[in-house]
DNA sequence: TCGCTGATTGTTCGT
DNA sequence: ACGAACAATCAGCGA
C-alpha cells in the first residue's frame, strides 16, 4: 500500500503469486525470521478479539479475511500505532540480521545474547516458585 | 500419527 | 526497480 505503488497498472489483484504455500525449507538455521509487518502486529491483538467474538471459528482463512477487512477499515493514523511497533521490530531484526551475517562471515559461537539479560538464572530453573523479588 | 494447507497484508531480500 | 518469498495462526484432512 503506501500511496505510490511501483506497479502502474495493478488493476487486478490476481493471485499471481500464489506461492508461499509450503514454506521453503530454510537451510539456514541462523537466519532470523523476518519482522512482522504492521498488519501482523495488528493481527496479534486482533487474533484474540477474533477468537473471543468467534470462538467457533475454524481455520485461519476466516480470520485472515476478517483481519484484512478490518485492517483496511482502519485509518492510517490508527495503523500508525502498529506501524510504529513494526518499526521497532524491524530494528531488532536488523540486529539479529547483523549477528546472522556475522555468523555467515566467520564461524563464531557468539550469538546476539549479549543483550539485556533478564535474570541471571544460571542454574536450571525449577519453576516451582516464582521469586520475582530476589535479594 | 504427523504434517501440510488455507487467507490476510506488509516487509524484506535477491536479481 | 521489480519480483518473489516469507512472516503467524488453527483446525481439518491426507497418507
Amino acid at each position: 500500500m503506501k500511496g505510490g505503488r511501483s506497479k502502474a497498472g495493478s488493476k487486478n489483484d490476481d493471485k499471481l503469486s500464489v506461492k508461499q504455500k509450503k514454506v521453503k525449507k530454510t537451510k539456514d538455521p541462523n537466519k532470523p525470521k523476518r519482522p512482522p509487518s504492521a498488519f501482523f502486529v495488528f493481527m496479534e491483538g486482533f487474533r484474540k478479539q477474533f477468537k473471543e467474538k468467534n470462538p467457533a471459528v475454524k481455520g485461519v482463512a476466516a480470520m485472515g479475511k476478517a483481519g484484512g477487512d478490518r485492517w483496511r477499515a482502519m485509518s492510517d493514523e490508527d495503523k500508525a500505532q502498529f506501524v510504529t511497533i513494526a518499526e521497532q521490530r524491524k530494528k531488532d531484526y536488523e540486529a539479529s540480521m547483523r549477528a546472522y551475517e556475522k555468523k555467515q562471515a566467520g564461524g563464531n559461537d557468539e550469538e546476539e545474547s549479549d543483550k539485556s539479560k533478564s535474570e541471571v538464572n544460571d542454574d536450571d530453573e525449577d519453576g516451582s516458585d516464582e521469586g520475582e523479588d530476589d535479594d
